[in-house]
DNA sequence: CTGAAAGCGCTAACAG
DNA sequence: CTGTTAGCGCTTTCAG
């Protein structure tokens, strides 16, 4: 009979002890504080325990220690190319400082979120919330147990890394305005969304600084199916260039035009949001508004390193870091309005 | 001061039993084995429970239970959006378990593959390893303390869940065939990539049997630049339909031949592999072998809770599903070759 | 039905 | 430098 339960039951750090001939606390040490120990009885001790095979009990450590040595990461969506950078940095730079990353995804659902966080919690040392949809209350209520940071979204509850969308939002009107555009559209996102209101916000002011008409229209899905049927809106608005809510839209913008043989950035110039993965992939590469999410992913990080680490600032300063434009092929000078 | 560390430290099992009036033990019944404990204490335990927001340690259970209540699941590259349906449904059904899913990425790398699903290990009470890199042995080492399941890879080591392309090729070359299509390319991926040579021979193989003449280009990366250079070259071969090695490439092909205007479905068919979200949302949306990705999620998290169930088969057999073709837009009735 | 006691595997004083 | 002791918080016999 073979099976579920393993073969081999894990070794104990007795065992370990019985094989080297020492004591279990000398194992400890000699595993934890090698300074503690004498350098011959030290080697014996790792010779047995490599023979053994054996690995600390996590659970057993966790209960003394009072910390896991687990961090969390929750996201909004997995799938969501906009966040897999952010994904992977964190990922990265836990790993680098010896946490294991829990890694959970709500599927944009608030309940599922909240839920998640609190399983999370508590098995934790802390937690990144990335773009969390739950209210401030319900944030309180984990932030108070658990440290907490949180990446792009304000916060008064917990240190938060957020980005500042007006450098770059004016630097895209700017590039338009300088190429002769003069009548924009802005393809707007979910209506609900925060982001979607503040792109729309900084859009409006930076076209009505620099002299910039600008028609927004929407909402449209903030996905491929619709950028495309944003385009023929713009289109039909007489505009000389798009601003799409993101690059996924703008995608589906340029796909529409290209169907119905508009050249980009010939006759129409785009310009997208976020600077996914795919935006400097894409054929023309899309001129867009990065975020800084990778940026955000690493500070917020050390957020919470430096929140875990003790010493450092008692509570780490929130932090805002600011988009710019990128400026790549689907932008050009101004042609005559197409359409009508 | 306030700072890192909690503010209220968190109630324990004593915490509890004191407030209720009575002993830890009765308090650990009344949540764990709610039938031992007359109604009328239990409901008192409950509440003080509830009051002092107890939540039971689960370092200290884990401790005695000798289990985690946590899975693992090992993925090559989150940002692949092959994975993204796999890591979803996997999800889905682990919490469903009211397990807790430790979620970890490779970056495609062997050594890290072999590391995270080390340190995976010692806290989780079994993982799935999607489509692993690392070699046979290494992959024994580890399923050998821990319940495995292997996800998009043979393996004699641990039960595995795998698709077989068979059916879904088999389809496409009738379906391009039915379609007059006689001359076809196959754009192939990594030369070092087992689905690579997996692909290849069964199209190959359906080709040949079918009367279908299989142009073999490449190898090209398995992403959008790929198909970007590969339709040229499909182009220059005189082929009416092009094989991708997978829907990103498809997706590559399809703008460098839109650039070059040539028509999708109209002067060139165009077949895609993995039915990833993208292709559906494509214009014109893509014609692909699906692989049933969801379905060997599901199977796989079942398998493993079966594994860890203890009940059912000792071993759960392993499984293999058919992928299928899709028959979407890009594909037509074959109209003189272009090129030249 | 409930309490007392023991112990999961590990670390951290505290003596030696 | 090393062993002994005492828990971390929880579950689970074993008595009552």
């Amino acid at each position: 009979m073979e099976g579920a339960r393993e073969v081999t039951r894990a070794a104990t750090i007795h065992a370990v002890a019985a094989l080297a001939g020492v004591s279990p606390s000398t194992v400890s040490r000699a595993l934890n504080s090698p300074g503690l120990v004498n350098a011959v009885t030290r080697q014996r001790v790792l010779e047995s325990a490599e023979q053994l095979g054996y690995q600390p009990n996590r659970a057993a450590r966790s209960l003394v220690l009072g910390r896991t040595s687990n961090l969390g990461l929750i996201v909004p969506d997995i799938a969501n190319p906009f966040f897999t950078p952010f994904i992977k940095a964190v990922q990265a730079q836990v790993r680098q400082a010896s946490y294991s990353l829990f890694l959970a995804d709500t599927d944009e659902d608030v309940e599922v979120e909240v839920e998640a966080a609190r399983a999370m919690a508590k098995q934790v040392d802390g937690m990144i919330l990335c773009a969390p949809r739950m209210p401030g209350n319900r944030l309180r209520s984990i932030a108070v147990h658990t440290p907490v940071v949180i990446a792009n979204r304000q916060s008064r509850t917990a240190p938060a890394v957020t980005m500042d969308i007006g450098p770059g939002v004016r630097q895209a009107v700017a590039h338009v305005h300088a190429l002769g555009h003069r009548r924009c559209a802005f393809l707007s996102g979910p209506r609900g969304s925060w982001s979607n209101q503040q792109r729309l916000r900084f859009f409006t002011a930076a076209c009505q600084a620099q002299g910039v008409e600008l028609i927004v229209l929407g909402p449209f899905e903030p996905v491929f199916g619709g950028g495309y049927r944003g385009a023929d809106e713009a289109v039909a608005a007489g505009v000389t260039a798009i601003f799409a809510y993101n690059d996924l839209v703008a995608l589906g913008v340029m796909s529409r035009l290209n169907d119905r043989g508009i050249r980009v950035p010939g006759e129409m110039s785009v310009l997208g949001f976020d600077d996914i993965p795919m935006a400097s992939m894409m054929n023309p590469p899309l001129t867009t508004v990065m975020m800084p999410i990778t940026a955000v992913a690493r500070a917020s990080a050390s957020m919470l390193l430096t929140l875990l680490g003790g010493n450092g600032p008692p509570r780490p300063a929130a932090q805002e870091l600011a988009a710019r434009l990128v400026i790549r092929s689907t932008t050009e000078s101004a042609a005559r309005p197409t359409g009508l």
